[in-house]
DNA sequence: TAGTGGTCTAGACCACTTT
DNA sequence: AAGTGGTCTAGACCACTAC
């Protein structure tokens, strides 16, 4: 048989692997939300690689949004400020007027056994626990979504202790547990409002609501959070682009 | 005042100006969606830079889905067979089972001035005209959704007497008109379903729909079709992946 | 002025496809 | 074997920011 006529399957390219070995590094903890990473010339060196070659893994780790570049600056973790969760995570937009981040109100925080959804949007079994937190969440003065936030109480311990939570639980993530959100995975069905809708959200029965299905994913692509919302589209919209 | 202390506005990258050209040299024909593009080296002498600033600019299009590249092969216009369509520009799935290209049943293709929202949506004014066209589309035997398309009349001239309307439009669009669809922007609402949708869809009148409200817009982010279609979603989700 | 990322070039070599 | 895109390197220079 002929070698030269086979395909290299073990081929893997060396700005790939670059790119994993500074993914380790950051979810070990070596640089922080926020804070700047060695110059390409440094990480270079240190990696024993040409300079272009770190660029290109830098570059695609900033199209993923972890990393975020400044020419003259720098090279920087990416937090979560509001305007990031506003632009990346969200995806309500009021059909006039100003964006706002969401306020929320937490209404309760238990823990249990998770059901069948929690266990296949997470990859979890029955002996496992979630968190589930149900919380309202307004636009300005405007009452806007009610939703329940799933997390594996085996990443988030502890998190029953919290007095409170905040608004912004990406970045709460990212600083107390070094959960690192990446990704977001979204189904949306239109549904009708029921008894719980009604009392929550103060609509009638029968209401039509937009439902959203979200499964949050890690540095590792690993499921971290699934959070299920149920939101009045009357002055509000679900925006959606296509690329 | 010290020159060297000022910010360089006027400053294009030549890998910009470059895709501006192919982009261009694309739009006015001169090569059909399927076609291979001439080499890199080739493209580089005809626009007087180097590969690798032609690469750059290639790889931006690709990003974009207006290029597909191949190794080994070359470089090819993207073009609108069915499984772009599907994953690109179709965000409707079975909640369970294989997905289908969804097939369209035309009801009525007519002419009409554009109200209100096809206006503001496609740039036009009360002096304008669009083609209006009214169809169901199946998932298999299953019916999912009706819609109406708005389309300018002047650019899709003598849609109006076509006999038959192809379910996949965009691919009419281009080979027909040279119009190339390359972006698109969803708006997403939970609506009631009205006397129309129950003769329709076949549901009862207060059945929950997601409504969908899209606009395409062509290589030069020109709005070219306005869609609003009304899904029923027990059996189907809409999908959205924020990265 | 020094340091960072961004652009541009040139060339070598690799992986893949086709002939 | 020839031709394509993909990777990797090295170096020069540009644009931007901070000091």
């Amino acid at each position: 048989m002929d070698v030269s006529a086979e395909t290299n399957l073990g081929f893997r390219p060396l700005y790939l692997q670059v790119r994993e070995e500074i993914t380790r590094q950051l979810a070990s903890g070596r640089w922080q939300p926020g804070t700047m990473l060695p110059s390409e010339q440094e990480l270079a060196r240190e990696l024993g690689v040409s300079q272009g070659t770190v660029r290109k893994a830098l570059d695609a780790m900033t199209a993923e949004r972890i990393l975020v570049r400044r020419q003259g600056r720098g090279t920087f973790v990416a937090e979560y400020e509001e305007s990031r969760i506003l632009f990346q995570f969200f995806r309500l937009y009021p059909d006039s007027g100003e964006r706002l981040f969401p306020i929320s109100k937490v209404l309760k925080l238990s823990s249990a056994t998770p059901n069948a959804r929690e266990r296949e949007a997470l990859g979890l079994d029955e002996t496992a626990t979630v968190w589930r937190i149900s919380r309202l969440r307004y636009h300005g003065s405007e009452l806007m979504l009610r939703e329940t936030l799933s997390l594996p109480g085996s990443i988030f311990q502890g998190l029953g202790e919290m007095e409170e939570i905040p608004n912004n639980v990406y970045r709460l993530y990212s600083q107390r547990w070094g959960v690192t959100v990446t990704r977001i995975s979204e189904k949306l069905k239109a549904v009708s409002a029921d008894e719980a809708d009604r009392a929550e959200l103060n609509c009638p029965v029968g209401t039509p609501l937009l439902e959203i299905r979200r499964i949050a994913f890690d540095l590792h692509k690993r499921p971290v959070e699934y959070r299920e919302s149920r939101c009045q589209t009357d002055a509000m919209h679900y925006a959606s682009d296509l690329i």
